[in-house]
DNA sequence: CACGAAGTGGGGACAAGTGGTGAATCTCGG
DNA sequence: CCGAGATTCACCACTTGTCCCCACTTCGTG
């Protein structure tokens, strides 16, 4: 399970470290590709097999939406390997897409783990933390 | 079952005791999050592997509200171990979360406990002690 | 009054995170 | 086809923060 928040940096050479309780999860190969609200997810193996079924079974030729995800997560992905000290060279289209330089929030999301830019989280986070937005989301729950 | 109220020190190096009562009841792992009401919550596993269960369902994919209610579980979450004095790390941003230095006010809440900022838990307790507003809370709930 | 448990504070060992250097590989121009 | 430059990758070294253990004080209890 991923769970917890996390500040890396990204050096010059674009390396990030995986939060170490991530490590052990990720051991047997991940994929980083981006993601929704724009940031990147950091996916196990089995995980990622397991989106890629999901998407897979959608009716691509039909529907544009469903054509669409599927380009926007697949072309961008990249299997990662991590280095000795548990950091992987992130490319410069990712980059880009998740508006990162110099430090990165990586936060845990069950399933995999998010790459976000400190300033697009910090204002992700507040607008959640307004009053009733969460009671809002919970109340459709049944929690 | 946990109950009662408890004010313990965060430490300098953020540490928080549990009290000795709600020790037993954690012994299998326990987890915090960040809570309604900006106040933190402390889940033994099986009430923690329930409501992530259930947040785990949610269409994350397709609805931003359940992704951010999903994020808003998970990003916060630590799993905890009590060291040998039964205290365990807050982290940095959930101090932060929960507006807490120095002390915290440590609360029963039936199947979790919840960790508050003491300026913050005398502000909610007041403004439940006014005349009516706790019997305007539990109007429509068939209590 | 004595004992034990609970809460608090501090020090030392180790791992995690970060920056940097050198070797291997690839690319491009001569 | 060969060589110089650039780029990538693997390895090494340092700093910082975390974890674990020990010691003291206070409070409740026998």
């Amino acid at each position: 399970m991923f769970t917890g928040e996390y500040r890396h940096t990204v050096d010059a050479k674009a390396r990030l470290a995986v939060p170490s309780r991530f490590r052990a999860q990720l051991a047997g190969g991940a994929f980083v590709s981006r993601w929704l609200d724009l940031c990147l997810a950091i996916w196990p193996r089995d995980g990622w097999e397991n989106l890629a079924g999901r998407v897979a079974a959608l009716p691509t030729i039909e529907n544009p939406g469903a054509r669409a995800f599927s380009r926007f997560v697949f072309a961008s992905a990249v299997e990662i390997e991590l280095d000795a000290q548990g950091r992987f060279v992130l490319p410069a289209y990712l980059r880009e897409a998740a508006g990162l330089e110099g430090e990165a929030v990586v936060v845990g999301s069950l399933d995999h783990a998010e790459i976000w830019s400190p300033v697009r989280w910090e204002d992700y986070r507040k607008a959640l933390e307004a009053p009733d937005a969460l009671a809002q989301h919970l109340a459709g729950l049944g929690i």
